[in-house]
DNA sequence: CCGAGTTAGTTGAACTTTCTACGAACCCAT
DNA sequence: ATGGGTTCGTAGAAAGTTCAACTAACTCGG
């Protein structure tokens, strides 16, 4: 008996388990996959491009999103799902790297500021043609407009899902509330 | 100005980018955060409850559907897209952990067989119920079956596409060429 | 058979993320 | 005002991933 069957056969879990039929199994296969796929290729695209990752170009595109290209170091943690000391990291690299500047809150002493520098924009801009063009060649543009919609609406109730049993995750998406 | 409008104006963009319209923003996001949203959940409740990575049970899986739970390391690293070096690092922890153990392989004396143990069947079995369940929890059951096949074709296509342009992609789907 | 080129896998260093602990500042009920 | 609880951000160590270099073994045209 090989695993393939007894990970699918209800027979031998011993508290059981409701198994995915087969069309489940495929379509969550083709979503793993065609996403692990995905997102490699456009973080590559963007390294290679530009020489930034993923995660970082959307620490640009939020900072880019405020009136004055700054957010608080926690805001940016809370909206990326990162920790904060990841976050203390990765902005200490891009500071480094000249596309942020940090700087001491006005109004709340222990907090500190990341601002996207000039250079930073600039880069965000270049980046945003890669970025995008990355996203429909790669995704928005291969798929029907029902079909691309009907993956919104799922992963739009997977979000709401998770975000009803962790109300922290909340700030991941913004003008949802 | 702020960003947002600039991102989506083709205005200020040098080499014209083709900006995503609201719709296919909206589904776009719902996408990035759903998916990331979800991955973290699906890791979390394997490492709480098995200490094992999202990746970690990947790979085992992979080794229970061959007929002796054996792999070679490269087999794992092509079916994961992960480099060689990786594999062999986290094969190294797994091993360290009773998981997994590794021997020369007979017929490529370059070679090296990873093979599933008892101990690392027994917690796959274990592990799987948590991740199927989470599965449809947080995923499967959420949404209609019409939606869900259309998520599953759109997938795909990205996967067919990126196949095409990288042909050393395909080892991330079996049954396939 | 030979040797150039390729493939398998490991190693250790560099880099990134996670984990833990911490100090400073805020909040607020007393 | 003050002291307990919380939040903010950082720092360094531990854990995991990437990168570059390397050895060994396979392949195959000559």
């Amino acid at each position: 008996m090989n695993a393939v069957q007894v990970l699918e056969s209800p027979a031998m879990s011993a508290p059981e388990t409701h198994w995915l039929d087969d069309d489940q199994q495929s379509d969550w296969r083709a979503y793993i996959v065609g996403t692990t796929l995905l997102l490699d290729t456009l973080d590559r695209e963007l390294r290679q491009a530009h020489g930034i990752s993923l995660g970082e170009y959307e620490i640009l595109v939020r900072l880019s999103e405020t009136p004055d290209r700054t957010l608080r170091m926690a805001q940016i943690a809370e909206s990326m799902q990162h920790s904060r000391s990841r976050v203390t990291h990765t902005v200490s690299r891009m500071e480094k790297a000249g596309l942020i500047s940090r700087c001491a809150s006005e109004t709340d002493r222990r907090g500190v500021e990341a601002k996207m520098t000039d250079a930073g924009w600039e880069l965000l801009v270049a980046a945003a043609h890669t970025h995008v063009t990355g996203v429909r060649n790669h995704f928005v543009d291969l798929a029907r407009p029902e079909d691309f919609q009907a993956l919104g609406r799922v992963m739009n109730a997977v979000s709401d899902q998770l975000v009803e049993e962790n109300p922290e995750f909340a700030d991941m998406r913004p003008g949802r509330d």
